[in-house]
DNA sequence: TCAATAGTGTCTGTCAGACAGTATGTG
DNA sequence: CACATACTGTCTGACAGACACTATTGA
């Protein structure tokens, strides 16, 4: 009745080069050598499903979630088959980062990197992980709707054009600037303004933008809704 | 690595006397004998964790979700300590089913019945199962905003007023019954009109209403909020 | 100077909610 | 008749999206 073992898989999204994009690691051990998969692996006896998560992320990758990421189980996956070494049910999260160091390789894995969610038709996956990072995108974009989750993607102080590129990057559209800015600084607890400006000197030109840090609030009422 | 067991357990809602109700089972065995708790158990070796929760359902209850209801996955529990017999995984999920048949005791259950989620403070629920059930809840609360879930939970054919019940029952407000069924009818694929009215003799007296079949649409565009 | 960006003002169409008014049933 | 319920009409305030306009910067 208990042969069958749990892991943990992470679908680990930041904004790089304004394009979503998410953290795969390179299988070094049967099954799937060099194929690519998501950071995971199996939960031990006496750790909490998170923690396990948060574990297994820092060894295969190096990165920690602690510092202004965000970290939350997505669904469960455990199709008869899915994993050719026996019965594995896996429970997968997604995390969220600002920018950050570039990957480490841990032990399991023998490289990282990030892949933009647009173009992982090239990656081949292993075991069902295409499908787990297709519902934890889709999760992501539903998210950024109606809650401030858009912040964790940005380093502080961000202005508003740093988070309005945040939406367009996850969803892939334009948004129009100026109705983007005042719906952002009509939510209370949204962003808190710093009470400065952009250094001189960014590149383009242009008026400099204010600078905030992220506000208390978690959730958005009203929602900013992804455009039909 | 694997003396970790998976179980399934089931949040089975539905809507009698215009109220939220949840399925829960008497335990018949150790640990937490004559407790209430959800309907649920160890997922076989060679099973689905969908195929598990309707076969445990089935199993303890009698209950078939084939025939008009609803099965999704809520999300999995992993607190080590959440079971005393050792390490337990559980992945929960969610049913809607209309009006039911009395559901029957199964072979671990000594008995089963219907309980209003406002009289859960009675119940003193097994596990973690108060947790589990209050999650299943707001996320029933939550899809009826922008799914037509709430089909779901009435019988065929259904009148406007009887779906606005439901809404009620599982928001616990009350709504206009105009502006209630003019958003229905303004999104087409919600309900499809059957011809027919509702026979004469009804309680109360009143203009009968008109029945309607559940529709084609899954999703509801625009979503029908919950009053503040 | 021109081009680019930040942010405000303003208008319009859509929609939610309140509520009046009409149609149709029971007692 | 009185009364209850179903449903339509209509108004108002909030908001999304389009877009003009001003302010501020680099080249």
């Amino acid at each position: 009745m208990d042969d069958v073992a749990v892991t943990v898989d992470v679908v680990l999204a930041t904004v790089l080069d304004d394009t979503l994009t998410v953290l795969l690691v390179q299988r070094g051990v049967e099954p799937f050598v060099g194929r690519w998969a998501l950071p995971g692996g199996f939960v031990l006896p006496d750790e909490g499903l998170d923690a396990a998560a948060m574990r297994e992320l820092t060894e295969e990758t190096g990165i920690d979630i602690e510092d202004g990421g965000h970290l939350e189980q997505l669904r469960t996956y455990g199709a008869p088959g899915r994993d050719p070494r026996g019965r594995v049910v896996s429970v997968a999260y997604v995390a969220l980062v600002p920018r950050l160091p570039a990957p480490v390789s841990g032990t399991d894995a023998s490289g990282a990197r990030f892949w933009p969610v647009d173009r992982l038709g090239r990656a081949r996956l292993a075991f069902d992980h295409a499908r787990i990072v297709a519902d934890g995108v889709e999760r992501i974009r539903a998210k950024l709707e109606y809650t401030t989750l858009a912040v964790t993607f940005v380093d502080e102080p961000f202005s508003i054009p740093d988070l309005r590129h945040v939406y367009e990057a996850v969803w892939g559209v334009m948004l129009d600037p100026g109705n983007f800015s005042r719906k952002v600084l009509g939510t209370p607890g949204f962003v808190v303004p710093t009470g400065n400006r952009a250094p001189i000197g960014a590149p383009g030109g242009g008026r400099r933008p204010v600078l905030y840090r992220r506000g208390p609030a978690a959730a958005l009422h009203p929602p900013i809704l992804r455009p039909a």
